[in-house]
DNA sequence: GGTATCCGTGCTATTACTTCA
DNA sequence: AGTGAAGTAATAGCACGGATA
């Protein structure tokens, strides 16, 4: 198989960077469907992230034109005081079919071909003379192109800056190894799994803080030898997992505080229902004072007892069947109930200690 | 001082991939 | 070997706050 480069559109007046502006005009075209698999083919580690994504835009159509646009707009107004995260140059990549046929069979080239694979001539083209003509500018834009593609997206682009210096002149070149170190991550894997040690740290350092300012991501980022997104998005997915337990470890106790109200709730009905029994049976039976009732000095709550059988009791009883019945809306009625649990937090790290929480009567 | 815009960041939902039973 | 579930890296989109013009 022969990979054809050419740069610009298939034009027959080459315009070199005229594509730039025509950009989605060429994507739209149907006769120039060819087109969508265009620039950065194995040149540097996002090659593959720039063919999944022209990929996925094929398969889903037009209907992606939208989202595409937004993110357009997104890096270019984020990116658009550094470097433009559109690339530099855009390759218009044709796949020359041995009986020289027709798009269907370039696509059908283009679905065979192994994503995690560099193509002989992009591997060639590490040194980026193999793919462009050696008097064309794209040579020239080669580094760039390694370059500001290589950081990934806004935030890495951001980063890689920060941590080289945007006007620093070794910083290409410091920038470039990382795309190139970036490349053998892309190329080896599909998806990256973090070695046992880098989670690890990453884990300690999470519980020292749970989010990182640019420094630090930086410097978690160049010890563990990962992409400043990388160890954000480590941080993102861990902060979400805790939420998420802590979340579930919420629902468990609701549920048994449910549990645990709903049945106190049913006794005490019982309860009072014998004690009315009782009473209309036997109106002059035992009528205790009310200081006998004893109270809880931490929750200021009457405590019952199952063998009171006064009607002060009955009507004490009766109010804490009220009161159980409003712990969703009265907080004073809430941390007052004899039975409310104190709820449960999820506590990732050892060294964490709960909230201190009023003894229960 | 109020307003609009830009930018960075976090959160959430979702996808895609890997691992394991 | 095939499969579904669980775990998790990665992405996209949105909201919010701070800085600046």
């Amino acid at each position: 198989m022969e990979l054809g480069l050419s740069l610009g559109d298939n034009s027959a007046t080459p315009r070199p960077f005229g594509f730039l502006a025509k950009n989605r005009e060429i994507k739209s075209t149907p006769t120039n469907r060819g087109l969508e698999f265009c620039m950065a083919l194995g040149i540097n580690s996002n090659g593959k992230r720039l063919l999944q994504d022209q990929e996925r835009d094929k398969s889903s159509g037009d209907g992606d034109d939208e989202s595409e646009a937004v993110k357009r707009s997104r890096s270019s107004r984020n990116g658009d005081r550094t470097v433009s995260v559109d690339p530099p140059l855009q390759l218009a990549l044709s796949w020359p079919s041995d009986n020289g046929s027709s798009e269907g069979g370039s696509s059908e080239k283009v679905r065979g071909f192994d994503v995690n694979r560099l193509p002989p001539a992009a591997a060639d083209a590490e040194d980026g003379a193999a793919v462009s003509s050696p008097n064309s500018v794209a040579s020239s834009f080669q580094m760039d192109f390694c370059v500001f593609r290589g950081a990934g997206n806004k935030r890495d682009l951001e980063a890689a800056a920060a941590a080289a210096g945007v006007n620093d002149g070794g910083d290409a070149e410091r920038a470039s190894s990382r795309a190139s170190d970036d490349d053998e991550n892309a190329l080896s894997r599909k998806k990256l799994r973090l070695s046992k040690e880098q989670s690890a740290y990453l884990e300690e350092s999470f519980k020292e803080h749970n989010t990182l300012n640019p420094k630090q991501k930086l410097a978690l980022a160049k010890q563990l030898n990962l992409r400043p997104r990388q160890v954000e998005v480590w941080f993102q997915n861990r902060r979400a997992r805790t939420k998420l337990k802590q979340t579930e470890v919420d629902c468990e106790y609701l549920k048994r505080c449910c549990e645990t109200l709903t049945e106190e709730n049913r006794r005490l009905h019982k309860e009072l229902q014998e004690l009315r029994a009782l009473k209309n049976s036997n109106p002059f039976y035992m009528q205790l004072p009310a200081t006998t009732l004893t109270m809880c000095p931490s929750c200021e709550r009457v405590a019952t007892t199952t063998t009171t059988t006064t009607s002060a009791a009955a009507a004490s009883a009766s109010t804490v069947i009220n009161n159980t019945t409003n712990t969703t809306t009265d907080s004073k009625s809430k941390a007052a109930t004899p039975f409310a649990l104190s709820r449960p937090r999820f506590y990732p790290f050892s060294q964490s200690q709960p909230p201190h929480q009023p003894a229960a009567s």
